[in-house]
DNA sequence: GAGTTTGAAACT
DNA sequence: CAGTTTCAAACTC
């Protein structure tokens, strides 16, 4: 494994710097065909080659695909549990396709697995020989091209075999990501476990791969549409629109990539057996929830993923395609972030031990992933967020999921995602990050973005059928989660008040919204409204509540003052709502109202503006609502309390202990009610946690702390300026900042990450120990 | 689920 | 900057 781990980040460097052809001199290319050619040599590899039509690969292909699997896993391992199952389900389920043989690699599985790859090394073996830099790994590469050939005469049946197969269970993921361990660790090499980990790691990164070679080569481009349509039912690919709207992300992407490869290779060899083991469940998250867009199988797929709790959407659907591909985005960027959450879950199921550990490599290479974003596009997600447009995050909060089953709906996206994902998300992402980064905005702007990619996450689990019921889904738990999904009719998503938009991230299937605008396919017309708003107004998609406390000179320091550190960026406006619904920005934010607010008859339960102290004759009637808030918020603070606890127990025990991801156990304080704030979530936690930071990459730690806040806000405080300053080290060293965190920011980044920058937490999103238990 | 209320966002 | 309109979320029934 050695070897092959060094074989992988060669190959992983050398796409990176030279993907689309200048690797392919590296030295690791010869490793890497030697076995190949072996492998082609045998009598199985002829029979098969004789009864494809499709020509076989050459290992050096397959490496490529390999590496940009590598590659590409990095990013899954940042995602979050939550967003892991629903994005990566998306991604996952691209694996799968890619890679059916995961699960058990039985032959069948082998087969299938081998399929698409095997196209996809087809389409460069025929345009883009020159393309593939090195071979990743040598037994990688040499199961691939069995697997091509094979994949290639069964491709049908893979596809079907991908959705349909009960292999493509769960478990089967598992155990393929198991054998990925192993073989990580050095035990195994058997070819399963590179597919299944290309599956896992790579299938975003895979198809970055095709799509570069398409870019590469036009003419490719022909075969490979010409391939996707023969296999599109295959393969799931769908449109060929898809692809070509692939092409001009993927240009972007492939900067970032670099980037993002270089940085993450160096730091993913380190953590990769850790990570792996990460991978692993979130590789099986994603081949649940997942499954491929391809039509064959899916309900016996969906059957799965519902049972799993992550429900898919239907797929077939084209409009959905041009979606995933948004989704994916959101994906990637909530990757980032999400993986960690994943990664925490798996750690925490697996051993403690693992989590530290992994954690560590993991913020390290969040950190790493943050900077590279920053230098190529500027501009990110919310974490996951990313906000989409932005962030990064990629997916966060609410969009994962409800993105991964767009994507499911169609393989190509999946392809095309990949490479497109990565850029846009990565730009957005950027973008958000700057924003994030702003002095303002420091702390705060996390976690608005945080929440909603968790929110996506949800979405996407939950998302189904119609969309109204989608969202009512999301509502009751994924938005729990912090998923935002809009219900936009007139504003075609490309307003503020689009919630969605607003929140920088995409609109996916759980939203209802009509003639949205807001998707990746308008990728162009996003950013570009997004400019004209900021132009009118910078701040415009910063978040809207800040820990004033951290910094955020901008609120006000007045606001600083009130109880809760965190305050609305430009305060509520109310006059009816007395602060005490959600119709008050601050209220649903969580944090108490300043002088910033103009509000009327303020009641905020979470602080009025003029604070405690009560002016003039009002006094008296003040005095009366305070009691009545007093009472209230004892309710609240109650139903605060618990979640609070629970949270810390729960981080404590995510951060020591693998603990199980039930972040639907977590609860906000508004949860008791209805949806729980979407700020609230993202303050949380980030239950879904990973979701938010995608956005703009930005964790959405400050935000709304609400009654979390006060009780814990003594300890908050410590850990949060530590989160929220820039380059705050690494304050967590007292124990009790790291447990108590948790229920602030709980990044699901460890106790140790957080002292990282924001920039780290934005990648971090998720909470592990929010992440929802089974 | 439909209708109302509310306040932010957008517009003037 | 203030007033008005538009919009979609939040809320109520």
């Amino acid at each position: 494994m050695g070897e092959e781990g060094k074989k992988l980040d060669r190959e992983c460097e050398s796409e990176a710097y030279g993907g689309e052809g200048p690797a392919m001199d590296t030295p690791n290319r010869n490793q890497i065909t030697t076995p190949v050619s072996q492998f082609e040599d045998s009598p199985v590899f002829n029979y098969i080659n004789s009864l494809s039509p499709i020509k076989t690969v050459k290992s050096v292909r397959i490496s490529q695909m390999f590496n940009s699997f590598s590659f590409t896993s990095v990013p899954s391992i940042f995602t979050s549990p939550h967003v892991n199952s629903l994005k990566e389900s998306r991604f996952l389920r691209r694996h799968n396709f890619s890679d059916p043989s995961k699960p058990e690699f039985s032959s069948e599985n082998g087969n299938k697995i081998g399929g698409n790859e095997g196209v996809m090394d087809v389409h460069k073996s025929d345009e883009q020989q020159n393309f593939d830099p090195d071979s990743c790994i040598g037994e990688a590469s040499v199961e691939p091209t069995y697997e091509c050939s094979k994949i290639a005469i069964e491709v049908s049946q893979t596809l079907s075999y991908d959705h349909g197969s009960p292999d493509c269970g769960t478990m089967p993921c598992r155990g393929n990501e198991t054998k990925f361990v192993s073989e990580l660790a050095g035990t195994s090499g058997s070819v399963v476990p590179f597919v299944s980990k290309t599956g896992f790691l790579g299938s975003g990164v895979h198809l970055e791969g095709i799509r570069n070679i398409d870019q590469n080569n036009e003419g490719l481009g022909c075969a490979w549409e010409s391939l996707t349509s023969d296999a599109a039912d295959l393969l799931v690919f769908d449109s060929p629109s898809d692809t070509e709207a692939f092409a001009g992300p993927f240009q972007k992407l492939q900067d970032s990539r670099m980037n993002l490869c270089t940085a993450l290779v160096s730091e993913f060899t380190h953590v990769e057996i850790k990570n792996t083991q990460a991978l692993g469940s979130v590789g099986f998250e994603q081949c649940e929830s997942e499954n491929p867009p391809s039509q064959v199988g899916e309900d016996s797929h969906l059957k799965e993923i519902e049972a799993t709790g992550e429900p898919r959407e239907q797929i077939d659907n084209e409009p959905i395609s041009t979606l995933n591909r948004g989704m994916r985005r959101r994906c990637l960027v909530f990757e980032m972030a999400g993986a960690r959450r994943k990664h925490l879950d798996d750690n925490s199921s697996s051993s403690s031990s693992m989590l530290s550990q992994s954690d560590v490599n993991i913020e390290s290479n969040d950190k790493q992933l943050v900077p590279t974003k920053l230098g190529h596009d500027s501009s990110r997600c919310i974490l996951p967020g990313i906000g989409l447009h932005l962030n990064a995050l990629a997916r966060t909060s609410k969009d994962y999921n409800i993105v991964s089953h767009e994507t499911l709906a169609s393989g190509a996206q999946f392809i095309n995602d990949p490479t497109g994902q990565e850029p846009i998300n990565k730009s957005l992402a950027m973008i958000s990050v700057e924003r994030n980064m702003g002095p303002t905005e420091n702390g705060v702007p996390g976690m608005e973005d945080v929440s909603q990619a968790s929110g996506y996450i949800a979405s996407e689990e939950f998302s189904q059928s119609s969309p109204k019921k989608k969202r009512r889904r999301l509502e009751n738990a994924g938005e729990s989660e912090g998923c935002k999904r809009c219900n936009c009719k007139k504003s075609k998503c490309l307003k503020l008040y689009c919630e969605c938009f607003a929140a920088g991230v995409y609109c996916v299937e759980p939203c209802s919204c009509q003639d949205c605008f807001n998707k990746p396919i308008h990728e162009a017309t996003v950013l570009g409204t997004r400019k004209q708003i900021e132009s009118r107004n910078p701040l415009a998609f910063a978040p809207k509540v800040i820990k004033s406390s951290d910094s955020v000179p901008e609120i006000g320091d007045e606001s600083s003052k009130t109880p809760a550190s965190a305050r609305h960026k430009r305060g509520c406006n109310c006059k009816k709502s007395g602060c005490l619904k959600k119709y008050c920005e601050c209220y649903q934010g969580g944090v108490g109202c300043s002088i910033n607010c103009r509000c009327e008859g303020c009641k905020n339960a979470f602080g009025r503006k003029d604070g405690s102290t009560l002016i003039g004759a009002d006094a008296e009637v003040e005095e009366e609502e305070e009691e009545t808030e007093a009472c209230e918020k004892s309710v609240v603070d109650k139903s605060l309390q618990k979640n609070v606890i629970q949270n810390i127990i729960e981080r404590n025990s995510d951060s020591t202990l693998p603990a199980t991801p039930s972040r639907a156990l977590v609860q906000q304080p508004f949860s008791i009610k209805s949806k729980p704030p979407r700020s609230s979530f993202l303050s949380i936690g980030s239950s879904s946690g990973f979701c938010g930071n995608q956005r703009f990459g930005m964790p959405n730690f400050l935000q709304p702390q609400h009654k979390f806040e006060k009780q814990i806000q003594a300890v908050q405080e410590d850990e949060m300026p530590e989160i929220l300053s820039p380059i705050s080290g690494i304050k967590s060293s007292s124990p009790n900042s790291k447990r108590v965190s948790p229920p602030h920011c709980d990044f699901g980044a460890p106790p140790g990450q957080r002292s990282t920058r924001k920039l780290i937490l934005q990648s971090i999103p998720s909470f592990p120990s929010l992440t929802p238990k089974h």
